[in-house]
DNA sequence: TTGTAGGCGTTATCAT
DNA sequence: ATGATAACGCCTACAA
């Protein structure tokens, strides 16, 4: 007789049966536990293998109460800096045996809230990326999906460590770099005002501007995405500002794409730096001067400050990661009109 | 006293006996079944409110044998390509309730089939995206792993549905396009010999070949990166080829920066072609032509046919997914010398 | 060293 | 309409 094509999986007791033993010393056998008589750790592996049989995962995070999974959080898997972020745990908890569900808020602040507290309910922790709900909404939520951890946002709270990108730290490299080239009159073309990453670039300009009294600093809204900054260019000729400091290396591309095609020669006529230092920024024309920001090891981090490992490091200062001046063609000095 | 640190959660048991009825009705009242007393469920929900009580996943997972969870295995998180499936996947899976397990190989062929197999016990279906691992094997894994659906790589198999970019087919639409402008004469950037992906461009060299007995097609293995494009100009401009189909987007843009370096004009020197239409190549100097490829429709088309759904399509025959052309500056009409 | 038995938290069957 | 009770498949004292 054929087997039937619902394929009912073996279960312990069918190995156990067909090895002529208990079900505890199978499961002994499968999790490798010492103190089992050789003869039948053979008769055992035998039995499983004949039978196919693999232990029911689903089962034994009932019984073991974990599940060796590891929830991330994130407000937009097209976005390239959760992407990375989603990389880093990944591969950083594959290495200690776990794996990662992934959720996709899709920007909508009010499904963080459920989101993060079932995908919590389904794993052993939680990586909280760039949440977008309010300070007194996430405290909230930090109380009960503990462990947890937050990345690319801060908060005051003593509930769950912190791993965050310093952007501010980005913004003044930048700023320092164009300084020092003799420019005085720069434009920032920003990110959403609500967002955290565009608060902490805006105290890195606050901070330049305490440091540089000479600096002037205007402040523009235009965006995060190439088409953005595509679109600013004008706003950019306007100010007269002889350097742009942009969101990102997207806004920054996006620019330089249009300046362009309205003839406006950088660096020559004017200077442009992004932030993030993605693959293509070493290749436009010209090439773009940045900020290497270290996003895989925000992942890693953040799965090491979980602490559901041995080399755990679960220190609860907020940690914060710095980037690197990347200095390419896109700066130059000041040029006297 | 003040409850101790590890928060013991509230089982079915706890509200049972708090509402002082069955742990059963308290199960059909947390799933709305119909069936129950509504002063008995006001009771029921009032006791689970009270004990902040949240239905165990786990344990529910092992009743109902499912656990609302697909896994999604890829060789390289990093792959933009993979990003793209893996958010149409969550996205469309998140939309009937399931969520995403993710599993990323880091192209380590060998890891493949553990990796599958794991990632498939502790969910309900799974979605392998372009295994690298070769035919026979694949079909074995095929067999464990149903229901299972393979993305981008092409095998004679009725274990699974399969949903592909149609590379063959953005290939030729790219040759037709230059073959038009007047180019005999075209070079091929190819990546990995042994990827299917590649193979699957090389076919539409071959059917284009056929349709233009005049057309000479050089081929050259170079990479997927941009810094492979870069590298490649020499060979390039050696081969005296008048048009450049690249591997993709990637390999295209990085020849372009090399080729501006050298001081070739693209088109008017060289043709350059990539594939994937990634969202730079609207902004490049020249603005790459290239062919738009559906990607995120992979990931909703590979859920579809997994069939775990009402509205589920699960036929059987592979889905081809076509792209379409997308002509910009960085083609133009052949020159004669 | 091995087996017995109870428990993990839920759902489902079958009485009542 | 509600409540016992038995799965689900595994792990783990405890006993032998």
């Amino acid at each position: 007789m054929s087997t039937p094509p619902p394929i009912k999986l073996a279960t312990i007791a069918d190995v156990a049966a067909a090895a002529n033993v208990s079900r505890a010393t199978v499961s002994r056998v499968m999790n490798g536990l010492s103190t089992v008589d050789a003869t039948i750790v053979d008769r055992v592996r035998e039995a499983a293998e004949r039978l196919n049989y693999r232990p029911s995962e689903t089962a034994r995070n009932l019984s073991l109460g974990r599940t060796q999974t590891v929830a991330v959080v994130v407000p937009d898997l097209g976005n390239p800096m959760f992407q990375a972020i989603l990389r880093g745990v990944t591969r950083a908890a594959a290495e200690d045996g776990y794996r990662v569900l992934v959720g996709d808020t899709q920007e909508q602040a009010g499904a963080e809230r459920d989101a993060a507290i079932e995908a919590r309910r389904r794993c052993d922790a939680l990586v909280l990326c760039a949440p977008r709900m309010d300070d007194d909404s996430l405290r909230d939520v930090l109380a009960t999906t503990t462990p947890v951890v937050i990345v690319n946002r801060a908060v005051e709270t003593e509930a769950a460590p912190q791993v965050s990108a310093d952007y501010a730290h980005a913004v003044g490299l930048v700023i320092d770099h164009l300084f020092d080239l003799g420019h005085r009159h720069l434009i920032y073309l920003g990110g959403p005002l609500a967002s955290a990453s565009n608060q902490l670039r805006m105290s890195g300009l606050d901070a330049a501007e305490k440091r540089y009294p000479e600096l002037r600093i205007d402040r523009r809204t235009v965006g995060t995405g190439l088409d953005d900054g595509w679109s600013s260019a004008e706003t950019v000729l306007e100010s007269e500002a002889s350097a742009v400091v942009a969101f990102n290396d997207l806004v920054a591309l996006g620019l330089l794409s249009r300046l362009r095609e309205l003839g406006t020669s950088v660096p020559e006529q004017l200077s442009v730096v992004g932030v993030d230092d993605i693959p293509y920024s070493r290749f436009s024309d010209p090439s773009l001067t940045t900020v290497s920001m270290p996003q895989d090891e925000l992942g890693i981090e953040a799965w090491r400050r979980l602490g559901l490992t041995t080399h755990a490091d679960a220190r609860n200062e907020p940690l914060w990661l710095e980037g690197s001046l990347q200095a390419r063609e896109s700066t130059g000095p000041l040029r006297k009109k």
